[in-house]
DNA sequence: GTCTATACTAAGATAGAC
DNA sequence: GTCTATCTTAGTATAGAC
C-alpha cells in the first residue's frame, strides 16, 4: 500500500539496491541490508515477506530510475542514429556490471518478480535502439540488407556482452574495444545524410 | 602433482563442473559437490584446500575443453568468414548461459584462479575471430573503415551478451536475434569472393 | 513501526578413525 | 585416500516487547 512514509522501509530498499548492484541477488543476505540501512530485523520483515520482495522492490526503483535515463538519452531532438551513438557511448563502470542485468545468470531470474524489472529495463534499450534504427532506415541512411530490429538486438548485445568482457578479463579496455567496434559498424552499414 | 589416479577427485571436480554451470560459483556448496560426487567431506578437503580450488580446478578443465572445440571450429581448411559464421551460429542452449562467462558477474572473478580460465576462453575465441577477420581483410573481403580486430569484440560481445538477454527474458529467440542480425552485420560489412 | 532476542538450517572447514 | 562426526559462523526467518 503505502509508497510513503516508514522511513526505515526506505532505508532498507535504498540498502538493498546498491548491495544487488555491488553483489548480486544470492551472495545478498537479509543481514547485510539490515546492517547497511541501520534497520532491525523487524522491520524487514514487517514491510516484506522476505528477502525475494525486498529485492523485486529495489528491482522495480532501479529499473525505473534507469528507464528514464534511456528515455531522456533517446528523446527526440537530436538526428536517430546520433542518439544510437550516444547511447553506445555513453560512460559506464564497465567493471561494476550492467546495475540490472548483472543478475542475468543468477537463479532469481526463474522468479518473474526478479527477472521482470531487469527485461522492462533491457527490453526498453532495444525498442529505443529499434524505433532510432527505423527512423535511420525511412530516411535512406541504412544500407540495404541490415535491418533495424537486427542491428538493434546486435547493439544492445554488444553492450551487455562488452560488460561480461570486461569483468572477466578485469579490464575496462575489454568493453571499450567491443563499443567502439560497434560505433565502426555502425558508422560502416550506415550513409552520411543525403 | 598426481593428474591422474584418486577416483574421488575425478569425481569431485566433474561434480564440480556440472554445479558450477548449473548454478554458479557463490551457489555451489561444497556439499552440493559432495552429494552429487558421492564422495564424503574428507575426500574433498583431502584433495583440495577448499572450494575455491575445486572451482580452479574445475573451471581449468571446463576452459581446456571448450578451447578444443574452439579450435576445431575455426581450423584451417574453410573459408575465413564461413568459420566466422560456424561459430556465430553454432549449437547453444542460450537459457543455460555460457558454460565458462556465465560466472563473469560474480565476486569471484576478482580471484586469479577462477577467472584466468574464463579469460582465456573467451580470449581464445576472440583471437581466433580476429584471425579469421584479418584474413578476410587481406583478401580483400572487409569493406574500408571495418577494422578486423574491431569486428571480433563485436562478434564475441554479441555472442555473450546474447547469452545475457536470453536469460533476462527467459527466451532462447532473444539470443537468436541477436546472433541474426550479426550474421546479417557481417554480411553488409563484406563483400562477396573477388 | 521498530527493536532485540531467538531459532533453525546450511555453508565451509577440521578431526581423527579406518 | 576415504570415511563419519563435529565445529563455527552466516543465512533466513520468527517471537514478542516497546
Amino acid at each position: 500500500m503505502a509508497r510513503q512514509g516508514s522511513s526505515k522501509r526506505e532505508a532498507i530498499v535504498a540498502a538493498a539496491k546498491a548491495l544487488l548492484w555491488e553483489r548480486g541477488y544470492e551472495a545478498t543476505s537479509p543481514r547485510d541490508v539490515l546492517a547497511r540501512s541501520g534497520a532491525g530485523q523487524g522491520s524487514l520483515y514487517h514491510h516484506f515477506p522476505g528477502k525475494r520482495e525486498v529485492a523485486a522492490a529495489a528491482l522495480a526503483e532501479m529499473a525505473e530510475e534507469e528507464i528514464a535515463v534511456i528515455d531522456a538519452l533517446f528523446a527526440p531532438g537530436t538526428p536517430p542514429l546520433d542518439r544510437v551513438r550516444a547511447y553506445l557511448t555513453r560512460e559506464r563502470q564497465a567493471l561494476r556490471g550492467c546495475r540490472l542485468a548483472r543478475l542475468a545468470n543468477e537463479a532469481a531470474m526463474e522468479e518473474p518478480s526478479l527477472r521482470e524489472p531487469v527485461a522492462a529495463y533491457v527490453g526498453r534499450i532495444q525498442d529505443c535502439l529499434r524505433a532510432s534504427l527505423e527512423e535511420a532506415e525511412a530516411a535512406g541512411r541504412l544500407l540495404p540488407g541490415v535491418a533495424p530490429a537486427g542491428l538493434a538486438a546486435v547493439l544492445i548485445a554488444v553492450v551487455e556482452g562488452g560488460y561480461v568482457l570486461a569483468r572477466v578479463h578485469w579490464d575496462e579496455a575489454a568493453m571499450r574495444e567491443a563499443i567502439d567496434g560497434a560505433v565502426q559498424v555502425l558508422g560502416a552499414v550506415t550513409r552520411p545524410q543525403a
